[in-house]
RNA sequence: GGGCGUGUAGUUCAGUGGUAGAACGCUUCGUUGACAUCGAAGAGGCCAUAAGUUCAAUUCUUAUCACGCCCA
C-alpha cells in the first residue's frame, strides 16, 4: 500500500480557512470560569514577518491554544501599529518614484496617500501571521490610527495635560537632521566610532597666554559661550573670570569655574556650548550662560555662525574650520580617539542636540505606580532578572519627548490662538470654548490653529492593552479580558513599550495591564550572529514555511526557546523537526494500514493489554510534564518531552509491540490494540496541537476523531488523564522487556551478528524475573527481540554467549559460532569499572562523617548499590571464567 | 565605569548538593509489510580556571579568565 506524502502547503491553507470560517479563534464561553487573554505586540503596518516575529508569535499561540483547550475563555487580540516615521518614509519614497514631493501635496493630501497605501499594502504581516498559524481573533483586528484608538489617544493626552503630566517646554532634544524631527532618547543609539580630537588654542584677552581646549566637534565653537575649568584646578584658578577670544569667531567668552570640567581630561579646560550639548546645557543653566544656536533644522550653519560658513552643512563646516584654524595657527594637534557618537535608530545619521519647543510626558511621576506594581509582584517578569533591568531604567527615567515633527500620526490635540496661547482639548470646538473663557468674552472672534506636531508612535502603543478592548468605553471585553494574562515580547522593547504600557495602564485603569511578562531573546543565525541584511545571513520565515511548513518552523522555534538564551537557528533544525512531523504521519499510516480506528469513547480502566497499559502510563507522564512546562513558560522542555514520547515511546517501541499482536489470532487483543493505538494517536495530536496546529488538526480530521471527541481539535479539551494504579505492574514489565531486547540487540551488534538473525535464550538463574517475562511475554520478545526459542537448558556450545540483563545471567545461543574474545575484553573493562565504583562506594561508607551526616536514604542507597554491584561483578567474573 | 547574562559531548542546548542528559552531527550495520524525511548499535564530557563552604560541589559562595548584551 502506497501512502501519500503529507502536503503541508495544501493542508495548512485548508485548515487555516476552516478555522477562520468557523470562527474558532473567537472567544467562546469556556468550560471553566477563567478568561485568558494576550494582546499581540502590534507589528508595524509596514512590517514583513521576520524570525523575531515568528518566535514571538509562535510562543503566544502556544499559550493561547493551550489555554483555549484548557477551557478558558480565550482572546488573542491582534492589530498593527501605524509606525509614524517608518510609514511616512515608505509612502514618501513611493511618491518620489513618481516624481511627487510630500511638500507639493501638502499635509492633508499626503495623509490621504498614506491611508490609501495602508488600505492596499499595509498589514501584509497579518496575513503572514495567519500563515504561521496564529489563532488571533482576526475579527477584532485593530490599528493604532483607528477612530476608536485615536479617540483613546486624545482622551489620554487631554487628561494628562490637565493633570500637568504632559507639558510643553523649550529644551535641548535629540534632533534628527535628516528626518527633521525630535526623537526620544531611546531612539538614539550610542555608537563606538573613531573620531578626531582637535586641540585648539583660545587666546586670553589682553595677554599673550593661551588656553588649549580639546573637542571632537570644532564647528560648535561658533556657539561657545564659555570655557569651564575646575575650581580646584590650580593651573587655571587665576584665570577664572577672564575673557577668552574664540579663534576665527572672534567672540569673547568668560572662563568660568564648574565642577563639570575634569582636570584629568585633556587640558582640563573645556569649551561650553549650551545650545548643542546636553552636559554643556546643564553647565549653562548653572552659570546662566547665553545659548547660541548655530544650526538650521537640517544641520546647516545658520546666521549665528561665521558669515562665510552660513549655509554650509555641519560636516563641511567642520572641515573648513579646521583648515582655517590650522592656517591661523590655533590648531595645536589632532588625536585619533575612540568615542561614542549618537545616531538616530531610523535614519542612521548623527543626532544633533538642538534647542526646540517640544511636548513632554512627566515620566518620573508616571513611573511610580509601575515600580510599586512590580515590587508587589502584581506584574512579574519571566525570566525574573529583567526586573532589575527594568528598575534601573525606570528609576532613572527622564522626561519623555512625545512630539514629532512629521505628518503621519496622532496630531496633538492642542490649538493656538494668534498670541500663541495654547489650548488643549478633545477637539477644536472645546479648544475654542477654552480660548473664549480665557478672554472672558463669549462673543469674541478667535482664530485657532492646531498644533502641527504628531505624537510619538509609542504613545499610542502604550494604550494598546486597554484601547484595543474599547477603552474609554466600559465594554464587556474590557471588563472580561483586562488585565491581560501574559505579555510576550522581546527584551529590546522593554523600555520603549512595556514600561510605557505599565505607566499608562496603571494610570488609566485600576489594574495593571498584564500579570506576567514573558521576555524572549533574539533569533540569531546558527553561528550566533545577529541576522541582518548587510551580513546576508537573514533566514526568511516565509521561505521556511513554504519549504517545510509552518508547523516545522514553529516546533523548531518553540523547542529552542530556552529562557535567557538567544535562539540560534539553522535550517537543519527545521529539517529535523519536519522529519518529526513526517514520522508521526508515517506512524498514522501504519495505523491506517492495520485498520486501527476509533469509533467510540474508550473505557480506559477496561484496557487489558500490557503494552496498552504501558503506553498509557508513559503518556500520562508526558502529558503532565508538557502541561507543567507550558505553565512555567518552559516551552523548550515541553517540546522536548512530547518529542521524546512520540518518537521513542510510541513509534519505536509501542508500534513495534503492536505487530506481534496484529499477527496473532487473539481477536479480543487485536481489537483492543486497534482502537487503543488510535486512541493514543488522538491523544498525541491533542498534546501536540499548541505546537503544530495545522498538522494535528489535519490528521484529527482525516482520522475522524471528531466523531468520538465531538469537537474539532482546536476546540477540544486539553488531556488531563489520571494514573491508573493497576497498570503499574505491567508498565514495569514492559520497561524490563525493553531492557532485555536492547541488550540482545547490543550483543548481536558487538558480535557482528546481523540484527535480523534469531537466537535462542536460556537461563541459568531460574528463579528471577526474566523467567516470568519470557514466559508471559514470549510472543512480544520473540518478534521484537528476534528470539526463536526459550529453552530450559543451556548447552555448552561455542555459539553461546552469556550476558547480564536486569542483573540476571541469560544465555544467547546463535545458529553459528561466535567469537567471544572481543566480548571477554569488553567484560573485563566492565569488571574494572565496577571494581572502581565499588571501591569508591566502600571508601565513602567507611567515612564516619559521611554515614553520620548524609541523609539515611542516600547512605542506604549506597549500601544497596554496593551489594548489587558486587553481585553483578561476581556474575561477570563467572562469565569471563567460562570463556577460554 | 555601572548592571545583567553565558562558559556542560563535534555543534546547539537541557539539568542536578549524592552514578552527567537530549537533539543534531559523526562511525558501523541494515531496505523485515508505517517511516531511508527511516531503523539498530555505537563512539564522544576532569561540566572554563582557582580557592572556599560541605561528609559530599558540575551544581552553592568568592575571585580570575573568556564571550555576549544593556546603560552611562
Amino acid at each position: 500500500m502506497e501512502f501519500k506524502k503529507y502536503n503541508h502547503l495544501e493542508e495548512e491553507k485548508k485548515i487555516s480557512d476552516f478555522w477562520i470560517k468557523k470562527g474558532c479563534f473567537k472567544p467562546q464561553k469556556g468550560r471553566v470560569k477563567n478568561t485568558f487573554s494576550i494582546v499581540i505586540p502590534p507589528p508595524n503596518v509596514t512590517g514583513r514577518l521576520h524570525m523575531g516575529h515568528a518566535l514571538n508569535n509562535s510562543l503566544q499561540d502556544v499559550l493561547i491554544r493551550f489555554n483555549r483547550m484548557k477551557g478558558h475563555e480565550t482572546l488573542w487580540q491582534p492589530g498593527t501599529d501605524h509606525a509614524g516615521i517608518a510609514t511616512q518614509a515608505v509612502v514618501e519614497k513611493n511618491l518620489q518614484q513618481k516624481g511627487i514631493k510630500k511638500d507639493d501635496l501638502g499635509r492633508d493630501r499626503f495623509i490621504q496617500k498614506v491611508w490609501e497605501w495602508k488600505e492596499q499594502s499595509g498589514g501584509i504581516i497579518l496575513d503572514q501571521l495567519k500563515k504561521l498559524g496564529c489563532s488571533c481573533d482576526w475579527s477584532r483586528t485593530r490599528f493604532t490610527m483607528d477612530k476608536d484608538l485615536s479617540h483613546a489617544v486624545i482622551k489620554v493626552f487631554v487628561d494628562l495635560y490637565k493633570k500637568k503630566l504632559i507639558y510643553k517646554d523649550k529644551k535641548l532634544v535629540n534632533w534628527d537632521t535628516q528626518l527633521q524631527t525630535a526623537i526620544s532618547d531611546l531612539e538614539v543609539i550610542q555608537k563606538d566610532v573613531q573620531s578626531q580630537l582637535y586641540y585648539i588654542d583660545y587666546q586670553i584677552e589682553n595677554s599673550d597666554k593661551k588656553i588649549t581646549i580639546a573637542t571632537t566637534r570644532p564647528e560648535t565653537m561658533m556657539g561657545d559661550t564659555a570655557v569651564a575649568v575646575n575650581p580646584k584646578d590650580e593651573r587655571y584658578i587665576n584665570l577664572i573670570g577672564k575673557n577668552l577670544i574664540i579663534p576665527l569667531v572672534n567672540r569673547k567668552v568668560k572662563v568660568i569655574a564648574d565642577y563639570y570640567a575634569d582636570p584629568e581630561q585633556g587640558s582640563g579646560a573645556v569649551k561650553i556650548t549650551p545650545a548643542h550639548d546636553f552636559n554643556d546645557y546643564e553647565v549653562g543653566k548653572r552659570n546662566k550662560l547665553e545659548l547660541i544656536n548655530i544650526f538650521e533644522k537640517n544641520g546647516k550653519i545658520n546666521k549665528n555662525g561665521i558669515k562665510k560658513f552660513i549655509g554650509l552643512d555641519r560636516f563641511e563646516a567642520r572641515k573648513l574650520l579646521v583648515k582655517q584654524l590650522k592656517e591661523e595657527g590655533s590648531l595645536v594637534k589632532i588625536e585619533t580617539i575612540n568615542n561614542k557618537v549618537p545616531y538616530g535608530d531610523r535614519s542612521n545619521t548623527i543626532i544633533e542636540p538642538l534647542l526646540t519647543e517640544q511636548w513632554f510626558v512627566d515620566a518620573k511621576k508616571l513611573s511610580k505606580k509601575p515600580i510599586s506594581i512590580i515590587n508587589a509582584g502584581k506584574t512579574s517578569f519571566f525570566p525574573n532578572n529583567w526586573t532589575k533591568t527594568f528598575f534601573q531604567w525606570m528609576k532613572n527615567i527622564e522626561p519623555w519627548c512625545i512630539s514629532r515633527q512629521i505628518w503621519w500620526g496622532h496630531r496633538i490635540p492642542a490649538w493656538y490662538d494668534e498670541n500663541n496661547n495654547v489650548f488643549v482639548a478633545e477637539n477644536e470646538k472645546n479648544a475654542l470654548r477654552l480660548a473664549k473663557k480665557r478672554n472672558k468674552n463669549k462673543n469674541i472672534k478667535i482664530k485657532l490653529r492646531q498644533e502641527t506636531d504628531v505624537l510619538d508612535t509609542w504613545f499610542s502603543s502604550a494604550l494598546w492593552p486597554f484601547a484595543t478592548l474599547g477603552w474609554p468605553t466600559k465594554t464587556k471585553e474590557l471588563s472580561k479580558f483586562y488585565p491581560t494574562s501574559v505579555l510576550v515580547t522581546g527584551f529590546d522593547i522593554i523600555f520603549f513599550w512595556v514600561a510605557r504600557m505599565l505607566m499608562m495602564g496603571n494610570y488609566f485603569n485600576k489594574q495593571t495591564p498584564f500579570h506576567k511578562i514573558y521576555v524572549h531573546a533574539l533569533v540569531r543565525d546558527e553561528k550566533g550572529q545577529k541576522m541582518s541584511k548587510s551580513k546576508g545571513n537573514v533566514i526568511d520565515p516565509l521561505e521556511l514555511i513554504n519549504e517545510f511548513g509552518a508547523d516545522s518552523l514553529r516546533f523548531t522555534l518553540i523547542s529552542m526557546a530556552s529562557p535567557g538564551r538567544d535562539v540560534k537557528l539553522s535550517k537543519n533544525r527545521v529539517v529535523g523537526n519536519r522529519n518529526f512531523i513526517t514520522k508521526i504521519w508515517s506512524a498514522n499510516n501504519f495505523l491506517k494500514l492495520n485498520n486501527c480506528k476509533l469509533n467510540k469513547k474508550v473505557n480506559i480502566k477496561s484496557i487489558k493489554l500490557p503494552i496498552n497499559q504501558w503506553i498509557f502510563s508513559e503518556y500520562i507522564k508526558t502529558q503532565n510534564l508538557v502541561s507543567k512546562n507550558i505553565e512555567n513558560f518552559r516551552f523548550d522542555e515541553s517540546a522536548k518531552h512530547v518529542y521524546q514520547f512520540v518518537w521513542h515511546s510510541y513509534c519505536d517501541w509501542y508500534l513495534e509491540f503492536l505487530k506481534p499482536i496484529f499477527n496473532s489470532k487473539n481477536k479480543a487483543e487485536i481489537n483492543e490494540a486497534k482502537y487503543f493505538s488510535s486512541f493514543m494517536m488522538a491523544n498525541i495530536l491533542r498534546l501536540l496541537h499548541p505546537f503544530v496546529p495545522f498538522f494535528t488538526e489535519s490528521v484529527w480530521s482525516k482520522n475522524k476523531y471528531k466523531n468520538v471527541f465531538k469537537k474539532d481539535l482546536i476546540s477540544s479539551s486539553w488531556p488531563n488523564y489520571k494514573n491508573v494504579h493497576k497498570f503499574n505492574k505491567n508498565q514495569i514489565d514492559i520497561n524490563d522487556i525493553i531492557e532485555l531486547i536492547s541488550n540482545i540487540r547490543s550483543t548481536k551488534a558487538e558480535l557482528k551478528i546481523a540484527p535480523k538473525l534469531f537466537c535462542d535464550v536460556s537461563l541459568s538463574d531460574k528463579s528471577g524475573k526474566l523467567k516470568k517475562l519470557l514466559n508471559n511475554y514470549f510472543n512480544l520478545i520473540k518478534q521484537v527481540g528476534r528470539v526463536e526459542n526459550f529453552t530450559k537448558n543451556r548447552n555448552n556450545n561455542k555459539n553461546i554467549i552469556d550476558i547480564l540483563v536486569l542483573k540476571e545471567k541469560i544465555s544467547l545461543e546463535f545458529s553459528k559460532d561466535v567469537d567471544l574474545s572481543s566480548q571477554k575484553e569488553k567484560i573485563l573493562i566492565k569488571i574494572e569499572s565496577l571494581k572502581k565504583q565499588i571501591e569508591a562506594l566502600n571508601k565513602k561508607l567507611e567515612n564516619r562523617a559521611y554515614v553520620k551526616n548524609a541523609p539515611k536514604e542516600i547512605v542506604q542507597n549506597d549500601k544497596k548499590l554496593v551489594k548489587e554491584l558486587t553481585v553483578e561483578d561476581r556474575k561477570l567474573r563467572s562469565i569471563v571464567s567460562s570463556i577460554n
